[in-house]
RNA sequence: GGCCCCGUGGUCAAGCGGUUAAGACAUCGCCCUUUCACGGCGGUAACAGGAGUUCGAUUCUCCUCGGGGUCACCA
């Protein structure tokens, strides 16, 4: 699912299990043996040793200290072991795992790009297991060899590792390595205090585009999250985002997930579509409300200033494909002069006249009912609302009583004329 | 609990010692109008709290409070 998100928003990549690499295998079952000779360096440098301690032993003291509300940690009793009797142990086959050899004092810290000196205490820090009695590495010894092997000059990943990257740094050193340049990122939150997560319920990439969201439009929301150009700019297409981006721009504070405002923005981008792309991407929703499709280019006018997203669509043009079984009352509307009485008599007048118009066309309903106002002397308002109530038999419609007349097409529009008439009588 | 990080309107987010504390979303009002939208104009709304430092703190320091992260033979 990441590799498909990545690649449909345009995102690619150099290397990668899936495309291969000068850096490879990728893929960490592949790379086991490489990992325990990097372990044996450090214990020749006395940076790291071998431990025998058992894992039901040590995670009884950790019950204890934990008991006692103290922190456990390992207190380096394989250390002082002899190396004759490492060896003797090794020789004998017994399981052991190799421990990281962190000073008793001390500081160990990085620089990162965002947040800048990070600092802790040597002494806070436990002697972690670089490799485990199953002769494989911990991610967090992985992660390191695997940085330094493949040439990794930039680490962006999330900011839980900020507090135990210093500790990696401790292997550099002990390496003589060159440290990559770190920058450490919030997460994006889904309230103030839990993070927006797949795993509990929280809608992701593809649910927003089954939605009806532009992908456009979400990679620019999202990446105004945690991340300003440095002016008011608020869209970008992908390159323009190569283009802008920078680590100074980048928040220090998380950012919550705003829907409304993704959902602004995507509106903006719906209405920046050309004609053609609009109906383009609202035709599977038109199919979907089983609305006449004959002419687009009205509903795309009507629909593309109007909608937020394109699931909004069927429900919006529900009325085209039925009329609701509506209630008198909906005639009665005091801003346009107008009530079941006066739509009576208008509908009086406008069936007859649309029955004798030559054509269906636009300009041609249009003018015959402006006309027919002007005459009469009659707000437009007034002439118009009952004739829309009639045609779409619901209060709030996309568009107004002339479009919906056109996407009905003459033959319909006239039956729910006279169903309205009806109702009236 | 120890350690690390964060804290400007409801939300995103400028600000980097002196500002009437930007802008955007949302919200409210008005205009436009053939309903609803779109569009235009305007309004409400914030420096978590307390001590310092300084002529002057949103900005620097410390403490408190609040939130997050992390403390595995998981990644």
């Amino acid at each position: 699912m990441i590799y498909r998100t990545l690649k449909s928003i345009g995102m690619q990549w150099d290397e990668g299990p899936d495309i291969g690499g000068d850096y490879g295998p990728y893929v960490q079952s592949e790379r086991k043996s490489m990992y325990l000779p990097y372990a044996q360096e450090l214990v020749k440098k006395g940076k790291a040793y071998y431990c025998f301690c058992t894992e039901e032993e040590l995670s009884a003291r950790r019950e204890e200290a934990a008991k006692r509300g103290e922190t456990f940690k390992y207190d380096k009793h394989c250390l002082h072991l002899s190396p004759e009797e490492v060896q003797r142990r090794l020789d004998a086959g017994e399981p052991y795992v190799i421990r990281q050899n962190v000073p008793e004092s001390g500081e160990a810290s990085f620089d990162d790009a965002i947040y800048g000196h990070i600092a802790v205490d040597c002494s806070d820090l436990d002697d972690m297991i670089l490799i485990k009695a199953d002769g494989m590495p911990t991610y967090n010894f992985a992660n390191v060899i695997d940085d330094h092997t493949m040439g990794i000059t930039h680490v962006m990943r999330g900011n839980e590792y900020l507090a135990s990257t210093p500790k990696y740094n401790l292997l550099y050193d002990a390496f003589g390595w060159e440290k990559p340049t770190y920058i450490h990122m919030t997460p994006i939150m889904r309230d103030a205090s839990h993070k927006l997560s797949k795993r509990d319920g929280d809608a992701y990439f593809e649910d927003y585009i089954n939605k009806g969201y532009l992908k456009e439009a979400i990679v620019n929301y999202v990446a105004l999250l945690g991340w300003n150009p440095g002016d008011d700019r608020e869209f970008f297409t992908m390159d323009e985002l190569i283009g802008a981006f920078s680590v100074d721009g980048m928040s220090k504070s998380p950012a919550i997930f705003d829907v409304n405002k993704l959902t602004w923005m995507n509106a903006e981008y719906i209405r920046r579509l050309t004609p053609e792309a609009f109906t383009a991407q609202a035709m599977p929703y038109y199919e979907k409300a089983g609305i006449d499709t004959s002419r687009t280019d009205v509903l795309c006018r009507i629909l593309q200033p109007r909608v937020e997203t394109f699931a909004q669509i069927p429900e919006i043009v529900d009325f085209l494909a039925q009329l609701p079984d509506y209630d008198v009352e909906l005639f009665t509307n005091k801003k346009s002069k107008t009530n079941p009485d006066v739509a009576r008599e208008v509908l009086d007048m406008v069936i007859p006249l649309l029955e004798s118009l030559p054509d269906w066309e636009e300009a041609t309903v249009h003018d015959a009912l402006m006309n027919l106002a002007a005459e009469k002397g009659l707000k437009n308002g007034t002439l118009l609302w009952p004739v829309r109530i009639a045609l779409a038999g619901k209060q709030v419609t996309p568009g107004g009583a002339i479009e919906i007349a056109l996407l009905l097409g003459r033959a319909e529009s006239l039956k729910r004329l006279k169903a309205g008439r009806e109702k009236l009588a």
